[in-house]
DNA sequence: TTGCTGTGCTAACCCGATTTAGCACGGAGC
DNA sequence: GCTCCGTGCTAAATCGGGTTAGCACAGCAA
């Protein structure tokens, strides 16, 4: 394993000193070079293959060009990983790294971790949450650039903040329902205000003009989904369509509906929000609104590296994966 | 954002030089330090709550306490994200950091990826694949402490790997069934010669004493697993169990077996590998040899850092997790 | 007194880059 | 001949640590 070659390596190379070749090397124009030294400089780099150390790079001029994530989970849910993946991506598109970090939700670790990025200089933070969420900002992230990723601060921002546009999604999943000619429609869910989409796809969905028929309280896992779903059919007024406040509820539903002889869509046709891996497998396959996990990471990586005038809040769209879950209402 | 306490501004405070104050942090006993003089640095480092600097440190040291995680696909599989958490985790427990890159297992992504690490002066790599499998060696990786983490090297290791014990899992899997009285058995799946995995479980199965009555060849998604699975329940022997080798093939053989009017598990018991979110999702819930990931990560962390005297394969155990989709045959 | 030994510390160099300050040289103008 | 200016480069400082070599002093023996 031989030793790498250094800035002084190219200098002696190519005849001239380190400072000439650094400047040369960093594209600096403010300084005098000859041409000719120039293109010595540069063929020596090349044939040398050189690499500069980004340590020592680092250490005069305070930047890394690595970027660290700090995350509540990296993987509780699939989710996060699309978080991760867009992230991880963007940043390779602007010559950054990543490295990752995750808390459980923790302070006191999520301070560690913070601190552990910051002895080795990254230049910004991903303040990611898995499930899109209002937090607060720790303390140790005051005073160091950072983009809020998937979550949002409680009052103004002070940092741009990049956030799926649930309000929209809302419309889309409802209208998607009323288009074909449902009107009587429950939402299956429960519109939890700790659980910030809830509230915005609910907004949505009134959006849309649509009137919720009737509401299935539940927790958002395909169990209680099913419990709930199959008494309400037994015993609540009759739909047409269902809103299901996620993929894992709408499998809930597939099975309380087809227990209750009621066959999907041509009985009850369902919509439902993440378009998870879930969606497509089912039977038949769901109509569900993506969740742009992997454009968060993205756009938040964008927003922390090319930052705007004043913090934004950025609400990027979610797409309608339309499936077959959905048929007009018969009769 | 005041300026980071160093070294120099510990040793003033502490009224010793540098040089003194790094012996005392670095905690080396070969040189002479006064008990009182130790004393005044620790104090001063604490109470000006003094940081190294990793970068400064590593340029000399050419240690960085961080490492370069090398993978296919970060998220393709929700999978990926437990070897990654697995990992970070680990990484952390040593006081270490894991930066992370996705190829797409594009050898040229992989070769820029691995540079731009060396160039950070990583201390080692784990390469990992999402789906288990013999891979080859990036030449650019050579030369470089690593750990194959969830693959293999074609002949023999000039590193440690860590791998599931899928064999075993074969066994476990296959065990379920008979242990409750089954003979009758059927694998769902195409035991491909890519897969890795496939053929492992398969050599389990079978020394396990159990005769694959039938082999259902699909690819393993649900889809194509109901096609096929449908198909043979019409049309094949009669079997009353089935070893799905993956949760995604147990979903299709599911809602094939739905149709066909077989109750799981009274008509038909179910098990299979991986242990996926949807094992638990699934009614009857869905008894399946769990893919140890966060495992894999967390060995693999182990190995790079602590590296045995010469290279070793480290099969991870696989574990059964017992749900509801096996009985005892009826009749 | 001289020499030797052990104790406790520090000056100076090193890692590999960036950056500031300024030197050497040639030609033009007076 | 002397100054002035522009050109083209480099010496040296700097970032914040780790590490080597060696200095100053005290105590003790001969």
């Amino acid at each position: 394993m031989a030793s790498r070659v250094t800035l002084q390596d190219v200098a002696r190379h190519a005849g001239v000193s380190r400072t000439t070749a650094s400047f040369v090397l960093t594209g600096r124009r403010d300084m005098r070079i000859s041409v000719d030294a120039e293109q010595r400089v540069l063929r020596a780099a090349r044939e040398l293959s050189y690499r500069p150390n980004l340590m020592a790079r680092g250490l005069r001029t305070r930047t890394t060009h690595t970027i660290g994530l700090i995350s509540d989970t990296v993987t509780t849910e699939p989710f996060a990983g699309d978080i991760v993946r867009g992230a991880v991506n963007a940043a390779l598109r602007h010559d950054n790294l990543l490295v990752i970090g995750e808390t459980s939700g923790d302070r006191g670790v999520e301070e560690r971790v913070v601190q552990d990025m910051l002895d080795r200089g990254v230049d910004g933070f991903l303040y990611a949450s898995t499930w899109t969420r209002v937090s607060r900002l720790p303390a140790v992230l005051r005073g160091h650039p950072f983009v809020w990723l998937n979550c949002l601060p409680r009052g103004r921002a002070s940092a741009s903040a990049v956030i799926p546009d649930e309000r929209s999604a809302g419309t889309l999943a409802a209208s998607a329902l009323t288009a074909v000619g449902h009107e009587r429609i429950a939402l299956v869910g429960v519109p939890s205000p700790d659980v910030w989409a809830a509230g915005e796809r609910l907004a949505g969905i009134r959006a849309a003009g649509v009137t919720v028929a009737a509401t299935v309280e539940c927790d958002w896992w395909p169990e209680p989904a099913y419990t709930a779903v199959s008494s309400f059919l037994a015993t609540g007024p009759s739909v047409t369509g269902l809103i299901c406040l996620n993929d894992r509820i709408a499998l809930g539903a597939y099975q309380a509906a087809q227990e209750a002889g009621l066959r999907v869509p041509d009985d009850l046709s369902v919509v439902s929000f993440d378009d998870s891996d879930l969606a497509a497998w089912l039977r038949p396959s769901l109509t569900s609104v993506a969740l742009p996990h992997a454009e968060l990471g993205g756009r938040a990586v964008d927003l922390l590296l090319s930052p705007p005038a004043s913090p934004l809040v950025e609400r990027v769209p979610m797409r309608l994966h339309e499936r077959a879950s959905i048929a007009p209402p018969s009769s």
